[in-house]
DNA sequence: AGTATATTTGCATTATGGTGCAAGTACGCA
DNA sequence: TGCGTACTTGCACCATAATGCAAATATACT
């Protein structure tokens, strides 16, 4: 069993490690808005979350809406204000799946004798 | 309690939303490269990794080595050939310490009524 | 020593993405 | 209707990063 034929097993893994979630996460301006928002437990307005670091507001904007696209955050506007919050939930689940995923893919006894006959020679 | 002072709390999950891990997550081919690995369950060698997807073998060992340097994967050398492992335990560990952190912070009853009377007027 | 294999590095190219400014849109209020 | 506020979008600019190719390095084998 070659790299390539184990990918055909462990299936869940494979959408649990989106790229586009942690492209997300990867941003230092949209980490610091994203932990701004969580600590802050509650809905916020896109400029209360732009206190948080010194960027224009048109960059603030941009970078909600791209979390709330990659479903780490849920926006509701009211009149002209729109407030932002993390989804909790959403966000827990999708870490602890992601390590369920990979503590099932960890072999009892990884190294040197492959547990799986992988990877050819070894 | 504005979003900036809540920040000053819950301390922990500003040193967990480390940007640096998930933009080693965060490309389509090293995602795809780590899954490979991950399903694999045991060391790899770059050109193993490599058959995984269609891109050139030095793509491969430059995205291993970024990966590495973000502690999801070991290497170690043997002769010619360098083997790839998952830092399985890390990741994992990781992982769940940002789901524990994130639902720290949430607040039991969510919205409408802010739980920190953060946020001004709401 | 000479050749083959495994991986890395330098370099140029291209693509992607973050940023600020200015203008635009949407809505509330007088 | 006109003005102010909250946010978004268009645009240009700049930085970063992904990629392939070719060359270099490191090691094994004969």
């Amino acid at each position: 069993m070659t790299p390539v034929q184990a990918s055909a097993c462990c299936r869940p893994i494979d959408d649990l490690l989106d790229p586009e979630l942690f492209k997300a996460l990867s941003d230092p301006t949209r980490s610091r808005l994203l932990g701004c928002l969580v600590k802050c437990g509650c809905a916020c307005t896109v400029s209360d979350v732009g206190e948080c670091c010194a960027v224009d507001l048109s960059v603030v904007s941009r970078h909600l809406s791209l979390l709330e696209r990659a479903g780490v955050v849920q926006s509701s506007k009211t009149g002209r204000t729109v407030h932002y919050v993390v989804d909790y939930a959403r966000l827990c689940r999708t870490m602890r799946a992601i390590a369920d995923a990979i503590e099932q893919c960890c072999p009892a006894e990884q190294l040197p004798g492959c547990a799986r006959g992988c990877c050819g020679a070894r």
